[in-house]
DNA sequence: CATATTTCGTTTGTGTACGAATAGACTGTG
DNA sequence: CACAGTCTATTCGTACACAAACGAAATATG
């Protein structure tokens, strides 16, 4: 059997969710080029909780720990949180955003979300709404 | 206006987008550990073609130039491909996949599309062609 | 034919992403 | 109390992903 019959690339979905992955990532530095979709993912929800440590921001915003550690210092070094371990139990790093972090947090939260209607500007409402529940359902 | 009216984590395509692609590719390296979707993007794509310049193979697996350049020297490395510069166009840099390569594509085809299946497996029929639509609009 | 432009490949730098190993700190149970 | 197991953070290694800059080679255009 030809493998083609079984198998084209262009029909997997991993391939297709990559493609779509990179013209968003793409849409997202040209509105937000100040920091990256995960930086910002972690900022703004580090400015919905007030404070988290390290590892609750990770599963919070998807982020295995290694990763999430690189985050968090590169925003760390722009000064947009703060971290300081907890007295109460010393292993975990809390952090909360800086007054500058939530100052870009609220000054790019709507550009964000414009990136989603850019993203999805192909689709009309109901598609949105859609491609949306089928992709949590694939979660 | 407080941001999160406008801006929810969890309800950005990007979020989405991108956990549905971290489980799909923890399913593609349960059921094939022996090479990452990239590199059997690659590699299928080339065997498809039976042969073309490393600019050419990037263009239609939709990775950059620098990415390509690493994904082809791991699959060279490992012998799964061959290259060597054109004659007619000393810029190119042909590719082919090995004996070796062909017969790893051949045996793990019938995987990659399982790979696809559980990927969307939460989804009935219907709406396994919905989303693969929806998706491909986007790019 | 001469040169401006384009194409191809490479390199460098930065930023995700994750497995695996490690050390330190906490918790539960005997 | 002791200590086995768990949790947190860090480090290391590997692999995408892309911008930017470069040189070499080919092509287009005048």
């Amino acid at each position: 059997m030809d493998p083609s019959d079984s198998y084209v690339l262009e029909r997997q979905v991993g391939f297709v969710m990559r493609r779509a992955v990179q013209r968003h990532i793409a849409i997202f530095s040209a509105l937000i080029p100040e920091m990256t979709p995960t930086q910002f993912a972690a900022l703004a929800k580090l400015c919905e909780l007030g404070q988290a440590s390290q590892n609750e921001l990770g599963r919070l915003t998807s982020m295995d720990v290694a990763t999430i550690k690189g985050v968090v210092d590169r925003l760390r070094a722009r000064e947009l949180i703060s971290s300081a371990p907890l007295e109460s139990d010393r292993r975990r790093l809390m952090l909360a955003p800086t007054r500058e972090g939530r100052a870009l947090y609220r000054k790019y939260a709507a550009q964000a979300a414009e990136v989603t209607r850019q993203t999805l500007a192909p689709l009309d409402a109901d598609e949105k709404r859609q491609l949306m529940t089928l992709l949590e359902r694939l979660i």
